[in-house]
DNA sequence: ATACAAAACTAATCATCATTAGTTTGTGGG
DNA sequence: CCCACAAACTAATGATGATTAGTTTTGTAT
């Protein structure tokens, strides 16, 4: 019983506790009877407002890495630099990381867990934003601002370091914001030798 | 079936079966008969050789973060820099990846699923790691030649990423060790941009 | 107040595994 | 050739947990 109920729907209590729980334990490692303690009511009075355990999971996966494809189209539409998108792109991923810490966790790993279809649309999503990534990447090696080194690893490990921030955001708890990104993007971009 | 009968004992069949799927499926999501039939055998047959599910992980997971530690050990030891130091602790990753990729992923995550006792070693493991990890960025930035930044988010987006490299390896099956070490290198410590 | 609909509850059901019991097979040393 | 012993096999057992059925409660609009 850790959420409000006057906030929150139902449906939105459920998500938020099923987050939280297949973060902590897994996908599989989480009962139902476990998310509905969560918000105070017995397991099966889930299905009043649920289809299915894996309909939870492919919520929260499907929706968040719907947003992370806009916003990316979004920025790539923009006329700025290719570098300048990257660092928006820093930017997004602690923006999107500070809303939701949980769901960032699933999308690592949880995937593999959602049924067929949904995870071909998850894989497509993420696929594609990937590719987007990598494509701006490119431009801003055209453009001479970024080193001409094997492209689909500075891909990777760029995504890496973004993509696991909710672990340290969730251990560090007194950062400030403005910090992180400044220290964030100091990283990427020039790398932890001192100049 | 398929791993080969006559280069490894039957307990290490299990083991790398276990990797394997414990890889692709997640712990909880893999059954003992699906590790069986991946070494051609029955599911009760793997009572033969081990004494529960458990022991399959909690094997994986110590031993190589036994293997971590005592590397770790070595390196503190010498003589070198705390660069040259964090240079080579790259280089240990990136080996230790190439011989246990399927572990190095077990050990994102899986770890939640060990029983209590094993969870309080491995964690102890990875904590004096980690820890260690960041005396030696403490002493290169003491010794002038990495940039005073929040050191805690700095160890952790360099071991973000070389943590994660398991995956980039499996994609990408036919890279040059050498050069992947020297981009793995470059971009740690100069970033992406061009100089 | 009263009735209806939404949302809970309790008590099955049904499938899926890990693990155990009991039995058979295969092999290497005598 | 035969005996042990390791290592398989098949057939339970028992727990767990998603989902369904059927019933009660609650909250709201008349």
């Amino acid at each position: 019983m850790d959420i409000d109920k006057g906030l929150y729907s139902r449906k939105q209590q459920i998500l938020i506790a099923g987050a939280k729980l297949f973060h902590k334990k897994g996908f599989k490692g989480t009962t139902l009877q476990a998310i509905a303690q969560e918000i105070g009511i017995e397991g099966p009075s889930l299905y009043n407002h649920i289809k299915s355990k894996n309909e939870i999971l492919s919520t929260l996966l499907l929706s968040n890495a719907q947003e992370f494809y806009d916003r990316m189209l979004e920025i790539k539409s923009t006329s700025e630099t290719a570098l300048q998108k990257l660092e928006r792109l820093i930017s997004l991923h602690i923006e999107l990381t500070l809303k939701n810490p949980n769901a960032m966790a699933l999308m690592l790993n949880e995937w593999v867990h959602l049924d067929a279809e949904d995870k071909t649309k998850y894989v497509n999503l993420r696929d594609s934003y990937d590719n987007d990534f990598q494509g701006i990447l490119a431009q801003s090696i055209a453009e001479g601002d970024v080193a001409d080194l094997e492209i689909d690893l500075m891909r990777f490990m760029m995504l890496s370091s973004l993509r696991s921030l909710y672990a340290w955001c969730a251990k560090y708890k007194n950062f400030n914001r403005v910090e992180l990104e400044v220290t964030v993007k100091s990283v990427i971009l020039n790398g932890i030798l001192k100049k």
